[in-house]
DNA sequence: TAGTGGTCTAGACCACTTC
DNA sequence: AAGTGGTCTAGACCACTAA
C-alpha cells in the first residue's frame, strides 16, 4: 500500500475507510469498525480514530448512530424535479373530473407523503417585496409547509401572495390540504390569475442549524435553496416561493432551446 | 442571555459566535477570538474551543488560516447562470466580425478568467455512453478544463464527444483556447451539428477530496454537479458535459412556461 | 519571537443501543 | 451488561504567520 501524500493519521485513516467504501468492501448500510478497534489497529488514540470518522461524516459518506455504530450512508431514492411538476393537468380542475381527481389525489398524496401547512400574515422581507412589487415590511400572506415522503421530511416551501390576490380564497384557510393540489395554482387560476410562466433560481449551501433539525439532515448534507417566481401571461407576479431541499434526495432538470 | 436548549459546551460556544456573526458584531472578514482566549473565557479546554470553531467551519461560516486566525467568510460575488450563457451570438462567428470578436474575447477572457484544457481519448463510462448513445467502454473524446476567475478556480467542466463527430476539428487540439469561444459549439455548428437544445441536470453534494483540492474549497463548501446534454434540432446528442461548481459562487436561473 | 490554528495522547464520563 | 459514539480535559508538539 502506498500513501500518495504524506498526511496526518486521522486523514490517513479516513482515506483508507473511504477507499473501502468506494471499493465496496464497506457496502452502503454496512457498519464501520468501532472507533476503539480503529484506534487499536492503527496504534492511535481513540480521539484520533473518532476524528477520522468525523471527516467522513462531514463528507456525507457516513452517519453515526450513537450507541450502535457508524454506517455507510445509503443513497436515497432520488426524485427528479422537472417543469412537469407544475403542469396544468396536475392542478387544473375541470368541472367534469373534479370529483374523481380530488379523490385520487388525496389517496395518493397520503400514501406517498404529506405536508404540514401554516398560513400567516407576515411582513415582506426584501426578496419577497421585490418579487411581488410591494413595500418592504408590508403585510403579505405566507403559506409555509414542510413536505414529507415516507415519513421523512424532504423539503420546506413557503409561498408568498399579495393580500388582495388571495383574500377570501381557500389559500388563506390554514387547514392542511385545503388549498388542494397544485400549490394554490388552481385557486389563483379561478381568481383570474392564470399561472403561465415560472422562474426558478437555485443555489446550494450548508444548512442552518434550524434547517438541519427540521429536515433531519445528517452531517455533511447540503441543502438546495429554490426561489420560484410565478407570473401570469401579462407578466404579473402572482406568487413568490422559497424552499429548502435536502440535497441528496433531488435532482433538478431543465430543458430549453439555445437562445439567440 | 437564554439557552433555548440544553446543549454541550462546544455547540453553545459555536451558537454564541454564530449569533455574533449574524448580528454583525463579527462582520465578514472579521477575526474570531483566538481559541486560547475562547477556552479561557468560557472556562473550557482548548480542544473544546477548537471544536466550536470546527463546527462553524463545517457550516461554511468561517475559515481558518493556520498561524493567523479564524475569520468570518466573506460572500463571494455570485455569478448568475442562465440560458443566456449559451446564446448563439456568443459563439456563432460570422465571417464579418470573426476577427474583431476573437480579439475582444481573448482580451476579456484573460482579464476575467482563464481555463486549462486537456483533450484525451477516454473510455465512456455509463452516463457518457447513455447520453451519446455509444457502448460503455468505447473510446470518446474528453475535453476537460478547469475554469478560473480572478485567479480563483470556480468550476471544472468535462465535455464528451463522439469520435466521428469531432475528429479532425480544432476541438481535438489540446492547446488551451484553440476550440475558441462557446465550448466547441461553434466548431460543432461548422461541422453541421448545430446546437439547438440543452438539458441541464443539477444536484448538490459535498466535494470529494480531489475536488476540494482542485477547486480550493474551504471546509463546509458544497459543490453543484451539472450534467449537460446538447442536441441538434433532430434530437441528435452532440455533446455531453459534466461540471463541478463551487456552490457559493453561483446561482442557476431558469425561466420556462408552465406545461400542459 | 510571540501568537495562531492543527493535531495528537491518555484517560475519563455519559447516554444510548443491543442483547 | 457489554459495546458504542460523543464529548471533555490537560497537556504537548508542530508549522505557520506576523511583527
Amino acid at each position: 500500500m502506498r500513501d500518495s501524500a504524506e498526511t496526518v493519521p486521522s486523514r490517513q485513516i479516513a482515506e483508507n475507510l473511504r477507499a473501502d467504501i468506494a471499493s465496496g468492501v464497506l457496502p452502503p448500510g454496512g457498519r464501520l469498525p468501532p472507533v476503539r478497534d480503529l484506534a487499536e489497529s492503527y496504534g492511535v488514540s481513540r480521539n484520533t480514530a473518532t476524528k477520522a470518522i468525523a471527516i467522513l461524516k462531514a463528507e456525507g459518506l457516513v452517519t453515526a448512530r450513537p450507541g450502535s455504530g457508524a454506517y455507510v450512508r445509503e443513497p436515497y431514492p432520488i426524485r427528479r424535479l422537472g417543469p412537469d411538476r407544475y403542469a396544468r393537468h396536475r392542478w387544473q380542475i375541470t368541472t367534469v373530473d373534479a370529483y374523481a381527481d380530488t379523490n385520487k389525489d388525496s389517496a395518493s398524496a397520503q400514501q406517498q407523503g404529506g405536508q404540514t401547512q401554516e398560513v400567516d400574515l407576515v411582513e415582506a422581507d426584501e426578496a419577497v417585496a421585490a418579487a411581488l412589487g410591494v413595500d418592504v415590511g408590508s403585510q403579505v400572506y405566507e403559506r409555509a409547509r414542510v413536505m414529507t415522503r415516507g415519513g421523512v421530511p424532504t423539503h420546506t416551501m413557503a409561498s408568498y401572495y399579495r393580500q388582495e390576490d388571495v383574500e377570501g380564497t381557500s389559500i388563506v384557510d390554514s387547514r392542511p390540504g385545503i388549498a388542494g393540489r397544485g400549490g394554490g395554482f388552481a385557486v389563483l387560476a379561478e381568481r383570474g390569475f392564470d399561472p403561465n410562466e415560472i422562474t426558478e433560481d437555485l443555489s446550494a449551501r450548508m444548512p442552518t442549524t434550524e434547517e438541519a433539525l427540521l429536515l433531519e439532515l445528517p452531517a455533511g448534507e447540503p441543502v438546495v435553496e429554490v426561489r420560484r417566481t410565478t407570473r401570469t401571461v401579462d407578466g404579473r407576479v402572482i406568487e413568490y416561493a422559497r424552499g429548502v431541499h435536502a440535497a441528496s434526495r433531488f435532482t433538478w432538470s431543465y430543458t430549453y432551446p439555445i437562445p439567440d
